[in-house]
DNA sequence: TCCAGTTACATAACATGATATATAACTTGT
DNA sequence: ACAAGTTATATATCATGTTATGTAACTGGA
């Protein structure tokens, strides 16, 4: 077999590492969302929908700083969800220059049917593919990485009891 | 403040969470490889070198393996690092379908340069990034994008001693 | 009031990851 | 020896992130 050379660099290519864990958790939630939520919502969707969920609407710029993005990528993906007919924008009275985004009716119905599907089971799954991580941070990643490949999040999902979203999560901050 | 919905999501969108900090990573070391290195050379080519370097001239298919990542991904690198002059392809007489991928000289001496300044430099300021942080994944990666934040790799590397990259490694396996 | 600076968003261009698929070369069974 | 299957790579296309920059709207000081 081939050595794992951004795994055995350790410190010098975290940010690699990083990055290929990560997109291994969303294409296996993409599998994940098909199967057990019938939905094609492409996963970094997701945390869109939970940030105008929790927070009620928001200008652009305050989901690009609640998502740690940068505002030209959220543009573009409200784009999307706009031509999906999850959100939709309203311009602002007291500044022209904002355009507020919330969810329509549609997109308060997915995250419903997302609340009691997908992100519960994503949650469980993935808790349950770091549950015996411990130690340095760079053991914890190989034990992930090693974990995902052994049994990927759409086969630790069917193992999983129905769980209620709301009990998983800590309250949102309100902001004002 | 605006609440960060990906942190507070915790598991749930954890792959959006190790994507963002992947990228925070990245970008921090492109700016330590500009300051320190003097080299424009893009992050994940970093690895590249480093795989070729440890293990010799590589076929496009191991180095996807030994990289983790798609073959057509590290198909178009290759063809950036040649047009760079960093690495060359010498079809392979056994089987002409396989190209295999060498250091070219400016590819050795760049490799050479670079663990003398990037590569320590980086492994060094990332371990210093890491250093106080224990328990679950979660809290881990929490402290270490506030650590990023507060104090990014290029001010870390300042502080930091000069080290031998040798010293800071596990020896490659060699494979036959 | 109006100019200068700032802010919010859109747009353009690029980087880097993926999957799907075409093509050429190899291998294998008959 | 040759058809059928497999393998290695290239190419095309898409997704999703970035930075740089343009434009319109707001704000504040002379």
């Amino acid at each position: 077999m081939s050595e794992d050379v951004v795994r055995a660099l350790g410190y010098a290519t975290l940010g690699s590492r990083l990055k290929r864990i990560g997109e291994i958790l969303q294409a296996q939630t993409q599998t994940v969302a098909a199967e057990l939520a019938g939905t094609d919502l492409p996963t970094p969707h997701n945390p869109v929908l939970a940030a105008l969920d929790r927070q009620g609407p928001l200008s652009i710029g305050d989901l690009a700083k609640t998502l740690g993005q940068s505002q030209p990528g959220v543009t573009r993906t409200i784009n999307k969800m706009k031509s999906d007919g999850l959100v939709e924008s309203v311009p602002s009275q007291q500044d022209r220059r904002v355009t507020t985004i919330g969810l329509t009716d549609k997109g308060v119905a997915l995250v419903a049917h997302l609340k009691e599907t997908l992100w519960p089971a994503i949650t469980l799954a993935v808790a349950d593919a770091c549950n015996s991580l411990e130690g340095p941070l760079l053991d914890q990643l190989a034990g992930l990485e090693d974990a995902l490949c052994t049994s990927p999040l759409s086969v630790r999902c069917k193992d999983m009891p129905l769980q209620n979203w709301n009990s998983l999560q800590s309250p949102p901050e309100i902001e004002r």
